[in-house]
DNA sequence: CGTCTCCTTGAGTTAACTCAACGTACGTGG
DNA sequence: CCACGTACGTTGAGTTAACTCAAGGAGACG
């Protein structure tokens, strides 16, 4: 309802990487409604509030509701996606373009549920959780985030990120929309 | 039915992500039922024998019987489940055990389906494909593969992966099976 | 005032990349 | 049946992105 949830996982190495963030109005649990064991795990980041639903009666909701049943599946299809676009992101991009798309990314999800001022976003990162999320060392990042910073592209502090340069970090990030399917319309 | 499909992205610089393999008595397709528009590409892998589902019947068939619905929708969590493995393999693993998780990965559920003869299976794979899967170049691919076989951990030749050293591939690997979700039932 | 967390910097190292060339097997058409 | 083209694999050499280790600095907080 209102803060950051993370899923991650621990590799045998000790690292850890993050695989997902969430905000208001996701339903991070639909990922494992069928799977009876959790095989990563889900995090709230700093002050969260967050609401349970009982898989018995959603389990029930759904059985008797096709429709809403449909809208939830459609959620962790969306999830998938946005997995699928995590795996391009860490697999093709080098470290710069990963923290932009993951602003970018960041950004456009909140904007979509109202919760951007211009452009930027309150988010509760350290360096330390954008390099388990891109998959980078906390010194690169922090080498990373200088870069940007010295182009002029971004600015964070404190639990805020700001977008100083849109369209040189939309270049930078090789970002489209497309993944997230915020239009259910489409 | 039979063979192998793949997904894949191509990323602004050219380069193309494999973001999945697909094996016969998968719907590679579940991925796109709710979302309407396509993020990525799918694609035969060598010779096929592929069935379609029109999208119709399959609402149809969801909406009028929950179980089946439940047991797609479930397909296509362990999907997910597997790209976020990927995410994590390609995040925080080096290559050479990227590339052994992969071979894990493919004999695992190639064998859950018997469709393996002892330690090996087909699968009409280039060193070209594996690098696109695990983010690697092709030039260092061929040096991890002979790494594999250097070590007598690995065999690889015409379509065909030999496992010979199960323990220490597995090592090599990080591997836990947790996140295939074999067992419906567990 | 000390402690903790987070950020920053420097120096040396390593994994992986690019470019370029060459080898080899296979199939096809002359 | 040979010559050629194509696809795939292999090798070497030089370069670069990113890593590790280690230390220091800045701000927050009790």
């Amino acid at each position: 309802m209102d803060g950051f949830v993370l899923r991650s996982k621990v590799v045998g190495s000790g690292h850890r990487q993050i695989l997902a963030f969430h905000q208001a109005g996701d339903v991070p649990d639909l990922q494992s409604l069928f799977l009876h064991v959790l095989d990563h795990d889900v995090t709230t980041l700093g002050d969260c509030a967050v609401g349970f639903i009982p898989h018995g009666p959603l389990r029930q909701l759904i059985t008797n509701r096709p429709k809403v049943a449909q809208a939830l599946w459609r959620d962790t299809l969306t999830d998938a996606a946005i997995f699928r676009e995590w795996i391009c992101n860490i697999g093709q991009r080098d470290a710069t373009s990963r923290v932009a798309h993951l602003v970018i990314e960041l950004y456009t999800r909140l904007k979509a549920i109202g919760r951007t001022e211009a452009l930027s976003f309150t988010f509760p990162f350290t360096q330390a959780l954008l390099a388990d999320a891109v998959g980078t060392s906390v010194v690169h990042m922090n080498r990373v985030i200088q870069e940007l910073r010295g182009q002029s592209v971004l600015e964070m502090e404190r639990g805020r990120i700001s977008i100083l340069d849109e369209a040189k970090l939309r270049r930078i990030a090789d970002f489209d929309v497309l993944y997230l399917h915020l239009n259910p319309l489409l």
